[in-house]
DNA sequence: GTATTTAGTTGCATAATGCACATATTGTAT
DNA sequence: ATACAATATGTGCATTATGCAACTAAATAC
């Protein structure tokens, strides 16, 4: 027990959460876990684990397997946000938290939801009610903050888009994620500025067949996110 | 020896590293250490050392601590860049390490080359020819990166000038960092707009009574870092 | 048909930018 | 003293970007 309490001294324990974000008619959404065991036990938290050296090839890694594990998804795009430490934000002692993003597009989230319905819940990200464990609170402002910071520097939230969609919509995730409305034809302009200036190998959007049937109104152009297109920046 | 090789599977190594950046007549400049023990003794690398949660409060702290001890100097402003992981970054095992960088005056610079003469150089941070030792050299990148990203967004390096400074200075100090030359009427006019539009609770730069003695041309108005300012977003 | 709703474009007043040029203040050469 | 070199600091202006509003287009509802 002694050399536990020295392990525990030098080594703190090593976790990694994930805020994963989507976008839908209520806004920007968050998913959050219903915390079923001690420590903090019914508090509200973002989905995390242990890191598992043994199992986990990066911090990333370990993320991706957490998203898997605990939640069923694997998530098209995973970005590290910062990390937070100490010895008091846990109660288990000395640890190290790795935040991370993830976007998930919204035609992904209803099986989502289903699957795991009582432990977890999509929650506005900016607006949610709930009391959350941990350092939690803060670890989704600071996600929030980096998600808007990419999206203002012109980083289009296309892993968030099903794989068909309008420019209102992709203008629309683009509002819910920055917090304010923007104008429609300058949100137009500058993208198709963006698109042309583009040299080749920076892939972007595509323009698609069909229009949308969805029939209540002059149809959209549909486009969808170029093959192997990354979220850049 | 089970027991420890158990440990290692289980709690990586945590480590913190900085890239410590000024800025000189030769453009933008970082603290490298060359490596006098094993592992990959005789390569150059950023300053960094281990985390001791019996002693740091945080990550940030230790990379404080590690800069003290190892370096002898206390920075204004040190930042989290990201972390690097994984079992074969490192020789000796699973490891995590996180990045900071430190921005350091430049009338601080001189002493501390004084100070560890053989051990540390001040090299150019985009063009030095050395071979470094682990993932430093992505290390740098990303530090570059980071801090080129928030002085293009206006964060003004303040933190990189000696306590008077003047305009053309903090103009060739962001030119370093950005790696391209700027319009001079237009970094002017940019920064008078945004420190009229400021709203008092953020602080930036104050005029001095004094001109520059250097003597050899029209002297230039000295400005001042305001009391408490900070690098911004 | 007309009204309504959303899509998509165009026009224009204002503001920001990039660039050239003009003026100011020092020291130095003649 | 005068001219000149060097750097600081500010102005003018053509071009471009932005914010806002108006316009046209294509569907459904009645």
């Amino acid at each position: 027990m002694q050399l536990n309490n020295n392990r525990r001294e030098l080594y703190p324990t090593v976790m990694v959460d994930i805020a994963i974000f989507s976008v839908d008619e209520n806004g920007l959404r968050v998913l959050l876990v219903h915390r079923a065991n001690e420590p903090q036990k019914g508090l509200w938290a973002l989905p995390g684990g242990f890191l598992k050296p043994d199992v986990d090839a990066t911090l990333k890694a370990a993320a991706r397997r957490v998203l898997i594990e605990k939640i069923g998804v694997d998530t098209p795009h995973l970005e590290e946000v910062c990390t937070f430490s100490g010895k008091d934000r846990d109660p288990r002692g000395w640890s190290i938290s790795v935040l991370f993003f993830a976007l998930l597009p919204r035609d992904q989230v209803p099986a989502l939801v289903k699957a795991k319905v009582d432990a977890v819940e999509w929650v506005d990200a900016r607006n949610h009610g709930l009391a959350m464990a941990f350092d939690h609170s803060e670890h989704l402002s600071r996600a929030i903050d980096v998600l808007k910071r990419k999206v203002a520097r012109h980083a289009l939230p296309l892993h968030l888009m099903p794989t068909n969609f309008t420019m209102t919509a992709l203008q629309r995730a683009c509002e819910a994620i920055l917090g304010l409305t923007l104008d429609k034809s300058v949100f137009r302009r500058r993208l198709k500025a963006d698109i042309e200036k583009q040299p080749p190998e920076i892939p972007d959007l595509v323009e698609v067949v069909g229009a949308t049937e969805t029939g209540h109104q002059r149809p959209a152009q549909l486009y969808t996110a170029r093959e192997g297109f990354v979220f850049l920046e």
